[in-house]
DNA sequence: CGCGTATCGTGAAGTAAGGTAACGATGTAG
DNA sequence: CTACATCGTTACCTTACTTCACGATACGCG
């Protein structure tokens, strides 16, 4: 009955607080959630060409540009010709980039832990099937709404 | 042991499915997450000034000005003045907007439907409590965070 | 080989959300 | 009445995005 616990609005919240959260944890590193989030790619992908970084991120090549010169300057990232493809240049993670990404996986690990930790054990199945069963719903309509759109297009 | 199926993730996944969804719904109708937000709140307050806007929204009186310059152009907004204090301007919803937020709110009662109904109805009640406890510690760690970072300051 | 076309990264310029600093107009307490 | 606080706004900065244009380069094809 109370208007903001269902899980719809909880959702939301706890959109809100990841997003709060990450810009506190941020503060003073030089890195931003997108920054950060180039560089999560990059630690998956491995060395890139800012255009594979673009597709991955589902982002233009142009605002690419921008967040690795950032990144350059703060010593995360370096730029280095492409071997065989003098139009591209490739993107890697420095040494310092690396150390930072495995500070932020064990950051992740223990923050998922200590957040699964506040769920009751016995609904700790449950909260798993039901969020995913959310996420596969979720992106079912957006598909769904994206269709849609390009039939009037 | 699939990575990308932990609660976390799943949870970080949801929050950027969202953050799409509402960006796609947006298009070509003048709004943006900000500005809906501004709606939201100046809905729930009913006319106010816009330091109380500020205040609610967490955010710094000049971005309220933006915010309801933009508002007031595309006419989900008036501005009128305070009867009492000819400092402070009153901002409220035009009958527009009015009408704008009333189908936002259905359409918000009926994603929620929706995506509830994605769930297994036996996995309904763990699922709730699990993502209240989940946004409890959040906002705790969060909380803790800003004592710590209070302390050094 | 040469030529057209596609691709890579970036300059230029625009939009949107945020922030701080300063200021004029006004309210309010002493 | 004078000092101080508050309201909204001007001016300016940052970050994240976009599109468009362009130079340099790769590449397929006749």
């Amino acid at each position: 009955m109370d208007p903001t616990s269902n899980p719809l609005d909880r959702l939301l919240e706890i959109s809100e607080l990841f997003r709060a959260d990450m810009a506190r944890a941020f503060e003073g590193t030089g890195l931003t959630a997108a920054r950060t989030h180039l560089l999560w790619v990059l630690a998956g992908l491995g060395p890139s060409p800012q255009q594979a970084l673009a597709g991955a991120m589902g982002v233009s090549a142009r605002n690419i540009t921008g967040l690795v010169d950032a990144l350059e300057a703060a010593g995360y990232v370096k730029r280095s010709p492409h071997p065989t493809d003098r139009r591209a240049t490739i993107v890697s993670l420095t040494d310092a980039g690396e150390v930072t990404m495995s500070d932020m996986a064990r950051d992740h690990a223990n923050l998922s832990t200590n957040l699964l930790d506040a769920v009751d054990p016995a609904d700790r199945a449950a909260l798993s099937r039901g969020l995913d069963a959310i996420a596969t719903r979720l992106r079912a309509l957006i598909q769904e709404e994206a269709d849609a759109a390009a039939v009037i297009r």
